[in-house]
DNA sequence: AGCATTCAGTTGTTAAAGTCAACTATTTCA
DNA sequence: TGAAATAGTTGACTTTAACAACTGAATGCT
């Protein structure tokens, strides 16, 4: 089991968070129709078209309770019943245009008092703030859904993000300490410093504005002429297993080769096993190995080839 | 009024989480009490003793209700009316000893379902990411209570996360580019590599388990023999106004009194103006003023000095 | 094909929670 | 000192929640 001292803030901000959500819904009470029915026709308005169960699904709500709300509805001409197509057993349904117009003014509402309550007392860091928080804790407990992967340039704060989350991440998962954290602040550090010939470039992995995944190729330093060198290759734990370390290095590879680089070489650590097996299908060839005590462990580090 | 996709943003992540509570709250049918009084009690518990008027407050309960809950817990025998005291209006509450062991129930319930449900299924590292977000987001809206400030060590991730934090709020609050993250990520990977005599220090302000602010402290690049530099002074604007500032500057020259240096400098930028009036207030003399081109803005850049 | 099981939705019943207004006893404050 | 505010109670009523029982349709299994 978690921590006690993990659970007992998650359980405050549980609190917490109940309290604001209960200050946000007082202000709902000036409408003609109650919170469920709110809810339901923002579901409604939301999916287009759905069914009860669906609604019950999404909403935990009691399916009973739903079925007298929904008749309720349809009585106000809010919600249309639509013929029963395909599953017999379950009835279509979908807002009218005055349900339409009902959910519009919702929303309005809603905002107007989501905006007043929780953003607009923030500076504009703080909401920034605030907003990445809340993406956050969706993306951590929320089911994964298959979002739209982006490569791109970084953004400012990112390279100091990627320092940051490297250095937790192998502190937390190999034990390593400060010493990591000096060594790839110095190495960002120096990318940045980096001449812009040869070609460098550092790519930022983006999932749903989230940050899932960085890596960068510049010249090598003490390679022969042409080659490159990839370093920092990370993917954020979150969004593993949906290959955006693979895309990373076939970017970096596209990349070094319309570069007139010759080839490309890494070094990493054997005892990270997923990043070995993405250069491995990547077609890079193991050429040197070498045991080293770094950030506070035995390490056992490897130099990785590809001719281009 | 803030922006629509953060609003949107905040929204989202609202329905999503009233889903979340919702889903614990589903855990505990299984009592003999209702949700209520588990709230009720647990308030009690946490208070020691109280008002009913209070508890209505904090849990945003209606009085009414909340009257007659408090007399089925007091007939019961969960809930005892203690005797009034000073405002003779308010009923002063506490749990019976049956009503603390009750408590005590509620508690090992609520911490299993919701360790179970939100932590155990993530790794260590994405729990921490977690518990985290939860704090931002309570620091973010809660009232500021006045918490202890603690001066510490930096510990793994803080350098990578101070470099975002002041890359992004600069970036926001004065429109520097990323050329502002680059130099501030070799300021880091400079002190990291500075060697340890003359003694150099780093200072983490922590609030609540948040970082607050930060300063170090080294030799001075190309200053005269015994020159300190004062460096990346920091204070989240979450926590400004409470004398952080202040409190960093004072920990740093006491370092570098009695580390032997004998004068102090640091440079700054005349638009960071309660910077200023922190050095100021410290005791720092303006030494010379610079008009420079950086971070894509005009600056004026000061070099203060402060003799020890 | 046949039969048990599962699923979507409805209806009835009962308990709990939320809303509103009126009322008493204190306290506060101008 | 007197009006206004506060803490708490009580009554009446609505809405929400939780369960069980039931119908009709789809699914799974042998």
């Amino acid at each position: 089991m978690a921590e006690p001292a993990d659970i007992a803030q998650v359980r405050t901000f549980n609190r917490f968070y109940t309290r604001i959500i209960g200050l946000l819904e007082e202000g709902m009470h000036q409408t003609l129709h109650t919170l469920s029915e709110a809810r339901v026709i923002y579901e409604l308005d939301k999916a287009g078209t759905t069914t009860s169960a669906m609604v019950a699904e999404t909403l935990g709500m009691d399916r009973a309770q739903l079925s007298r709300l929904v008749g309720k509805l349809v009585s106000q001409d809010i919600v249309a019943v639509l013929p029963r197509a395909g599953d017999k057993r379950s009835v279509p349904l979908a807002l009218t245009r005055e349900g339409r117009e009902v959910a519009k003014h919702f929303n309005a509402m809603s905002d107007a008092k989501a905006a007043e309550t929780l953003l607009d007392p923030l500076t504009p860091f703080e909401q920034r703030d605030l907003v990445g928080a809340m993406r956050r804790i969706s993306a951590l407990l929320a089911e994964p859904e298959d979002a739209t992967l982006v490569l791109r340039q970084p953004r400012v704060g990112e390279i100091g993000w990627l320092i940051h989350r490297q250095a937790v991440l192998y502190h937390l998962e190999q034990g390593w300490n400060g010493e990591f954290e000096t060594l790839i602040t110095r190495i960002y550090a120096d990318f940045e410093a980096a001449p812009s010939a040869p070609s460098k470039q550092l790519w930022v992995a983006e999932i749903e504005g989230e940050v899932a995944g960085s890596v960068f190729v510049l010249p090598a330093e003490d390679g022969e002429e042409g080659t490159a060198q990839l370093r920092m290759l990370y993917v954020e734990p979150m969004f593993r297993g949906r290959g955006i370390g693979a895309r990373l290095v076939a970017e970096a590879i596209t990349f070094a080769k319309a570069s007139g680089y010759k080839r490309i070489m890494l070094w990493t650590q054997d005892c990270l096993a997923s990043a070995r097996s993405i250069y491995q299908k990547a077609g890079f060839v193991l050429a040197k190995e070498e045991r080293h005590h770094s950030f506070g462990a035995d390490l056992n580090g490897q130099y990785w080839v590809l001719e281009l």
